[in-house]
DNA sequence: TACCCGCGCCAC
DNA sequence: AAACGTGGCGCGGGTA
């Protein structure tokens, strides 16, 4: 049973729906609740109710047969039903899906690809903070189109069409299943946050920085370590805050550099580098993740990122403000559970090999991986010497890397994993070529853009500075769709891990629970989970995690010899977490 | 004042 | 040792 909630829409227009209405102000227009079956035909009687009555008919149609809701946005919807403590089981996240199967290699052929850009392809709705800074449709392609153009039920008929005509229903069901049920988990571990100890975060900050400083003042550590670069460059003006200024100071200091990044520094012998590099990390620490970022972002005692699903274009979550998913070692011991509570984290041990392992059917690269460290695998079955070896000439696979160590060690795992290696490189050649790449599930790569097109034909025929810039931009477009295959399967992977575990959670300690009040997803990072849980059921959670990751690789890859294994940390803080 | 871009660095 | 994928973000420094 399928339930579409869409904005009530008379004719004349006198009530027009609209993406971003102030919540919880009462303004906003009535909603439609219209049950369908699964070809997308009425099968039941529609409902309007008022935008005040809306949680309430969800829970009351939730309680009574968990339909799955069908809605143009989530990040639009699900956030006043989760503030009136409403949650749902399933969704269909149509703007998300739409993106998927108008890109997707499977239903190329379909109505829905072939249709004009509309609102569809617009962006997702805006949390409350940033409605006024920004208009309201910023499209990169196509014209402005007016909010009528969301008509829910007829895209809904489209994507049922476009997905039932195509090569392979179950994969792209499953993608889709599982990226709306992202969709839901995003907007739940926003409503939710993570357990964030301001007081904490301040002791960290103290003891690396000295005490919180004015405003637009440096703290006492780095004056220190700025009187001693001064000092050792004899150089009273030295400005280690602008890169364009540091590197003429240390020009004039007889320090020959490029730039001022820190792995060029570490190269150079001069007493003024050990305490520059210092100043660098503290400034980092300070800019990024300082007090400044505890007044923003921590409130009653969480950090309630924003994660936007489906915002890079592999499929991965994208996080919009805060840098939430690029919370630094640094300050990770803020992260702790609430008293009674305990953090379950855990990560998908090699991944993004494993994935590749699965995808390409490569055996011997299964059996690296099996009841141990891939990297280690790799090592016992003699192909490199050393696992950080293996681990280099990976990543370097994985990524088009050439040069270094990564570059050397191509050629050994070639030769030991030919399956896995020529899958990459068949998408590296496929890009190359300006192809389309795929994931396990169907998700598709964009198609390289015209400039780019322009760019190969001036190569064929061009000088020899065209065909070499031609033949650059060739290669690096190769490099996006070798790793597109890999780091997009592995997102869909993680879709499917977190898919399972919200449901097996919600098992554990009933729907009810599941927002806030039982174990819930805190925290996600590609390949890391974080579980806020009470304490006596943090064994179950851990049990859990393990459960669903095996699961998802089953889900994707069948019975593909590929283990998905992961470790897991029952911890109060999450610097106890390793990595 | 508002915007834009390059730099550098954090995460995976 | 630094070149090889996906991102976000704050800053300096420039422009409109």
């Amino acid at each position: 049973m399928y339930v579409v909630v869409s904005p009530a829409v008379s004719l004349n227009g006198s009530e027009s729906p609209d993406r971003n209405p102030d919540q919880g102000s009462g303004r906003g227009v009535s909603v439609v609740l219209t049950p369908l079956d699964a070809a997308g035909l009425p099968n039941g009687p529609a409902e309007t109710v008022s935008p005040e009555s809306l949680a309430t008919a969800v829970q009351e149609r939730e309680a009574a047969g968990r339909p799955r809701w069908v809605w143009d946005d989530t990040a639009h919807w699900y956030p006043m039903l989760l503030a009136a403590g409403v949650r749902v089981e399933r969704a269909v996240d149509l703007r998300l899906s739409h993106a998927i199967l108008r890109r997707s290699a499977l239903t190329s052929g379909s109505a829905l690809a072939a249709s004009a850009p509309s609102a569809w392809d617009g962006p997702r709705a805006l949390p409350a903070r940033q409605r006024q800074e920004t208009t309201l449709f910023d499209f990169d392609e196509g014209p402005v189109p007016s909010a009528g153009e969301l008509d829910s039920l007829a895209e809904f008929r489209l994507q049922r069409a476009a997905i039932t005509a195509s090569g392979d229903p179950s994969r792209l069901g499953l993608l889709l299943a599982a990226e709306s049920a992202g969709a839901l988990i995003a907007a739940e571990m926003q409503f939710a946050g993570l357990p964030w100890n301001a007081r904490r975060h301040d002791e960290l900050l103290t003891r690396a920085l000295g005490p919180r400083p004015a405003p637009g003042a440096r703290p006492a550590e780095m004056e220190a370590l700025l009187a001693r670069i001064r000092h050792e460059l004899s150089d009273p003006e030295a400005n280690p805050d602008s890169p364009q200024e540091l590197v003429k100071a240390l020009r004039r200091a007889g320090i020959q550099t490029e730039s001022t990044r820190s792995w060029e520094l570490r190269n150079i012998k001069h007493p003024a580098i050990e305490p520059l590099l210092a100043y660098k990390k503290l400034s980092r620490l300070l800019t990024a993740n300082g007090w400044n970022w505890i007044d923003t972002w921590v409130t009653g005692g969480r950090f309630h990122a924003t994660f936007v699903p489906g915002g890079v274009v592999t499929g991965r979550w994208a996080a919009d403000g805060g840098g939430a998913l690029q919370l630094p070692h640094a300050v990770r011991g803020a992260v702790i559970a609430d008293d009674g509570w305990k953090l379950v984290v855990a990560d998908a041990a090699q991944l993004e090999p494993r994935i590749l392992a699965a995808l390409s059917g490569d055996r011997a690269m299964a059996a690296a991986g099996r009841d141990q460290d891939l990297y280690n695998g790799i090592v016992a079955s003699g192909a490199v010497d050393t696992r950080a070896h293996a681990k280099l000439g990976m990543l370097g696979a994985m990524y088009g890397g050439t040069s270094g160590e990564s570059g050397r060690m191509l050629p050994r795992l070639a030769k030991a994993y030919p399956h896995a290696i020529r899958f990459v490189e068949d998408a590296a050649r496929a890009g190359e070529r300006g192809e389309i790449v795929s994931t396990r599930l169907g998700r598709s790569s964009p198609a390289p853009s015209d400039a780019w097109l322009d760019g190969q034909d001036a190569g064929g025929d061009g000088s020899e500075a065209a065909r070499r810039r031609a033949q650059t931009e060739a290669r690096s477009w190769g490099r996006f769709t070798r790793n597109f295959v890999v780091q997009g399967t592995a997102a869909e992977w993680a879709l499917c891990w977190m898919a399972g575990l919200r449901g097996r959670l919600s098992e554990l300690a009933g729907p009810a629970a599941a927002l806030t009040d039982g174990p819930h997803l805190a925290f996600f990072l590609h390949d890391e989970i974080m579980v806020h849980t009470p304490g006596e059921l943090a064994d179950d959670v851990a049990r859990i995690v393990r459960e669903t990751a095996a699961e998802a690789g089953r889900l994707i890859f069948g019975d593909a010899p590929v283990q998905f294994p992961v470790t897991v940390a029952i911890v109060d803080s999450y610097d106890e977490a390793k990595d």
